[in-house]
This record gives C-alpha cells, sequence and structure tokens, in this order.
RNA sequence: GGCGCUAUCGUCUAACGGUUAGGACGGAGCCCUCUCAAGGCUCAAAUACGGGUUCGAUUCCCGUUAGCGCUACCA
C-alpha cells in the first residue's frame, strides 16, 4: 500500500516550496492509487503558531487539494516516548548529561571526530540510569555505531545511490533535555507508526536520511523509500525566504494577485519536474495522468522574480493560459471577486470582452473599469491616424446619428452600419473606429469595438460621445 | 573546516555516447488586424573550466571552480 506524508511544520506561512512539495506528494498519491496523509510536525513547541497552522489550511484549501488522513505530532507524544525508550533499551542509544557540549564551538573550526563526548557515549547503564533517576537532565544521543558499521547507505528514487561514511555522522539528539522529541526522533517514529512508503520532501533532507536510516534500523522497521526534491531558490542563488524576499514567497500572495490556483500548481509543478514531452499547460487531471518521480531532476530551480515584478513571467503566461481555456461560466465566478461594483449577469457579460486580453483576474479591474466609470482621457487621442480634430469631430457626429438610428444594437447592426458612415466620410474604418472607441473607453487599447459598445448600451454610448464632442469643440477653440 | 548534493540559452527545461544541442517563458522583428490582446512566422541566446575513457562526449570517470544543503536540545 503506497502511503505518502506532507509533513510541514507551523513555523511560518505556507511556503512555495513547501507547496510543491505537498503537490508533488500529492501527485504521486493520486496517480498511484495511495493513500496522502497530512501531518503536522509541531514538536517545536517555542516556534510553533496559530497562524501559521491557519496559513497551511488556506494555502492548500485555495489550491484545493486534499487528503486521507490528518494527524498531529504533538498528540503523538507518546509515541515518540517509547521509540526513543526502544532505541535506548537496545543499548543504541545513550545519555548525554553535560548537553551544551557544543554551545560555544565555531562549527567551522571543529572536527566532527569531536562531535560527541566520549565519557557520555561509553559511560555504564548503572551510572547513566542512576544519574537519570536522580533528576539530572539530559539529552538522548543516538550512538552512531562507528565501529561495527564503516557506511550507511539508501537508495534515493530521484539522487540515486547514497552513501554516507558513519565517522562522518555525528551523535545526534533523540530526545532535548525537556523530554521532547526531536525532529528526526518524532519524524521517524510517526513514519514508522503511519507506515509512510515513499517519503517524498526537500533535498535539504538528503544528508539527514542518514541519521533516518539509522533511526528506522534502531526501530526495527525497514526505511522507507526516500526522494528528495530539488530546493526552489531566489534569483540571487539564496534560498526562498520572507525576510529576504517578502510576500511572493507565500502562497497567499498568488491567490491574492489573481493567480488560478491550476495555473499556480502547473507553474510549480514544472519547477523541478518535467513531463518530458515539452507540454507545459496541464490541467490537474493530465499533471496526475503522467506524474512520476523519474521525471524530476536534480539540481535546484530558481523563480525568476525581481522587486519590480515579484512574479515569474512563466507563471503568468501560464496563469493567462488557463485563463483563456477555461469555460466562460467558470472564469466569470473566479472574476466576480474581483469586480465588487458588479453583479454576476454583469461579470458574465464582460467576459468574453476580456478572456484573453487579462493575465491574472485582478487585471479585469482595469481591464473593464469603463464600463463602470467614465475615465478622464486627452481629447488628442481622440484624433485618428493620419486624421486631424475635424476628421475625429466628423466621424463621431456621423457615429452619433448612426448609434441612434441602427435598430439592432449588437456587432451584426453596429459593424455594417458604421463601416457604411466611414464610407461615406471617405475615411478608413479603423480612422472611423479611433474616436468612437476614445469616446466609449477613454483610451486606445480595449476589447473589439462592437460588442464593447453593445455591453455599454445605446445609451452610454450616445452620451459618452456627445462628451467627446464637447472635448473636441473646446479644444478646437483653444487652439484657434 | 568536514561531509553530502548539483552544474545545458537570462529563467524553466529536453536530449538516458552519434542531433545543425530541441521546446517554453522573456526579448527583438515581421504578418494578421477596428485598437489592445490572441494567433502565425523569423531572429538573438547555452553544454562552468581542465584533464581523461572512447572511432565519437552535454551524456561516463577524475580534478578545479561555483552554488546549495547538512554539520542545533530548528525543522
Amino acid at each position: 500500500m503506497l502511503r505518502v506524508r506532507f509533513a510541514p511544520s507551523p513555523t511560518g506561512y505556507l511556503h512555495i516550496g513547501s507547496a510543491r512539495t505537498f503537490i508533488f506528494n500529492w501527485l504521486y498519491a493520486r496517480r498511484n492509487g495511495g493513500t496522502m496523509i497530512l501531518r503536522i510536525d509541531d514538536t517545536d513547541v517555542e516556534r510553533n503558531t496559530q497562524e501559521s497552522l491557519d496559513s497551511i489550511f488556506e494555502g492548500l484549501k485555495w489550491l484545493d487539494l486534499n487528503w486521507d488522513e490528518f494527524y498531529r505530532q504533538s498528540e503523538r507524544g507518546e509515541l515518540h516516548q517509547k521509540a526513543a525508550k526502544a532505541i535506548l533499551d537496545q543499548g543504541l542509544a545513550y545519555r548525554d548529561f553535560v548537553p551544551d557540549t557544543f554551545k560555544d564551538v565555531d562549527l567551522n573550526e571543529v572536527d566532527i571526530h569531536a562531535k560527541f563526548n566520549p565519557v557520555m557515549r561509553n559511560m555504564s547503564k548503572e551510572e547513566s540510569d542512576l544519574r537519570a533517576n536522580g533528576g539530572e537532565p539530559f539529552v538522548l544521543r543516538f550512538k552512531v555505531p562507528r565501529e561495527s558499521r564503516k557506511e550507511v547507505t539508501f537508495q534515493d528514487l530521484v539522487y540515486g545511490p547514497q552513501s554516507k561514511a558513519t565517522e562522518d555522522i555525528e551523535d545526534f539528539a533523540l530526545l532535548r533535555s525537556s523530554g521532547a522529541p526531536t525532529y528526526h526522533m518524532a519524524s521517524c517514529a510517526d513514519d514508522a507508526d503511519l507506515r509512510i512508503s515513499h517519503v517524498i520532501r526537500g533535498q535539504d533532507h538528503l544528508s539527514n536520511t542518514f541519521k533516518h536510516v539509522l533511526i528506522f534500523e534502531a526501530l526495527g522497521v525497514t526505511p522507507p523509500n526516500f526522494a528528495h526534491l530539488p530546493l526552489l531558490i531566489a534569483p540571487d542563488g539564496s534560498k526562498l525566504s520572507k525576510r529576504k524576499h517578502g510576500p511572493v514567497v507565500s502562497v497567499t500572495t498568488y491567490r491574492d494577485a489573481g493567480f488560478l490556483p491550476q495555473a499556480f500548481v502547473n507553474f510549480v509543478c514544472l519547477l523541478g519536474w518535467s513531463p518530458k514531452d515539452d507540454r507545459e499547460k496541464m490541467t490537474r487531471q493530465e499533471l496526475v495522468d503522467v506524474f512520476s518521480l523519474e521525471g524530476v531532476n536534480r539540481s535546484n530551480a530558481t523563480i525568476n522574480f525581481t522587486e519590480q515584478d515579484p512574479f515569474d513571467p512563466k507563471a503568468v503566461w501560464l496563469n493567462a493560459e488557463h485563463i483563456r481555456t477555461m469555460p466562460q461560466d467558470d472564469l466569470a465566478a473566479q472574476l466576480l471577486p474581483f469586480l465588487p461594483q458588479a453583479d454576476a449577469a454583469k461579470v458574465r457579460q464582460l467576459v468574453p470582452l476580456i478572456q484573453e486580453r487579462i493575465r491574472l483576474l485582478s487585471d479585469v479591474k482595469t481591464a473593464t473599469d469603463f464600463f463602470f466609470q467614465e475615465n478622464p482621457y486627452d481629447p488628442a487621442l481622440l484624433i485618428p491616424q493620419k486624421g486631424d480634430a475635424g476628421m475625429a469631430g466628423r466621424a463621431l457626429e456621423e457615429a452619433r446619428k448612426i448609434l441612434g438610428d441602427v435598430t439592432e444594437f449588437n456587432h451584426a447592426g453596429l459593424d455594417p452600419a458604421l463601416r457604411a458612415g466611414a464610407e461615406r466620410l471617405k475615411i478608413k474604418a479603423g480612422q472611423m473606429f479611433q474616436p468612437i472607441r476614445v469616446a466609449v473607453c477613454g483610451r486606445k487599447d480595449a476589447p473589439p469595438l462592437f460588442e464593447t459598445l453593445e455591453v455599454l448600451g445605446r445609451e452610454t454610448c450616445l452620451l459618452r460621445i456627445d462628451h467627446a464632442l464637447e472635448q473636441l469643440a473646446v479644444t478646437k477653440n483653444q487652439t484657434t
């Protein structure tokens, strides 16, 4: 039975790298009919926050990623204690009563061979028990078997065969002096207990895995399969941090900026993984169908953002691709929160006009602002290419007549009528359309004219054309 | 410092010994066009460096350099 888990520690908001780890686990589970487990690794009570926990749930909810089982490490303390005791009882761990040995040691100076205290490591069971029973505080350390065994090895599903000399592994802590388990202890005990079959996590744990293998063996279970994921890093090569890189590393920032969850997932999957067939835009189902650990590569991926432009251009492009290809009703529903002044029916009307013109959902606000208000503009914009104010005026007069008279106020009625008007004035269609467009939209870049006029409605259009004619007159008087 | 991992266009990536080193984003240009988009076409842009192995290395091996990670009673 395939079982995977995502095990965040609630010490920060859900960040993009964690989100990707969840997604890869989720895809792997869904692809292979496995079980997805969400486990909150909250053993570090000092640093845990409720906010952070909320942020994790909020992010996962937005991404619409579900899980089949849920656990909290803090509720499983008994299991961790039992596991630590079992290791100690077998003589595979020892109590360290002077736990601050390395407190003031510069790690750059110290040699690994000094990284355990031989007095503590070799203390007799009797003395150790006696001092523990006497209430003396201690850290429980794993007694790395450097004599009986030369190296620790495991097979990583992404990085291949891994090995490390036991000489190079320090006697790491299992239990703190408070009695609380360390991450290594709790994580392995839980993974064993929950029968996790595949541990898929960030590459920052690759070298920790040797310790984990040791723990699993001490626990008498065969270690799970491991798959480590390359890290996501910032353009300056450093790892993503909120302090250094700001809100761009937080999942909810993408949500609030108008990303579609499916586009975000799509983008993040392309960081460190490839379907190998040049496909880029993929639906969630396509991702599930094709995902495999073999497609994961080994080098860190840079998320390409700058201070001016906080989102990777490819993420934005993918978002636009998803927007363009989604059903119009779905898009309307997604857009609604970004247009507080509009009702659902109005948004539904606007969708066809802007679907292929926005890249982020939030773009809809500026893309459609003139449907809700008349924007100020420079009257000079009314003047068409290779034309003058006179031409603009004639075009607008003609347009006003046509828009007032035409029976079908839609593309079918407007298109031939306005083109015919241009012909009468002996100007090009484009020269006819530009003054109208600017008059009604307040700018040159806008959705197709006839559809725009239709949605705006006859009355508004006539009003705005009148207004444009007034402005034109004013400018004329000023120049003459 | 020690140990581990990594190294293809600016960025994401493909090429599991033989390709004019492919695709995408972004950039430049052209076309289409009622503007803006979208779409189509074209161009610029990479195998970190040095040694091997091989008839032949992006690909395998070694070294150098660089980056990242671990080296906590943080995860």
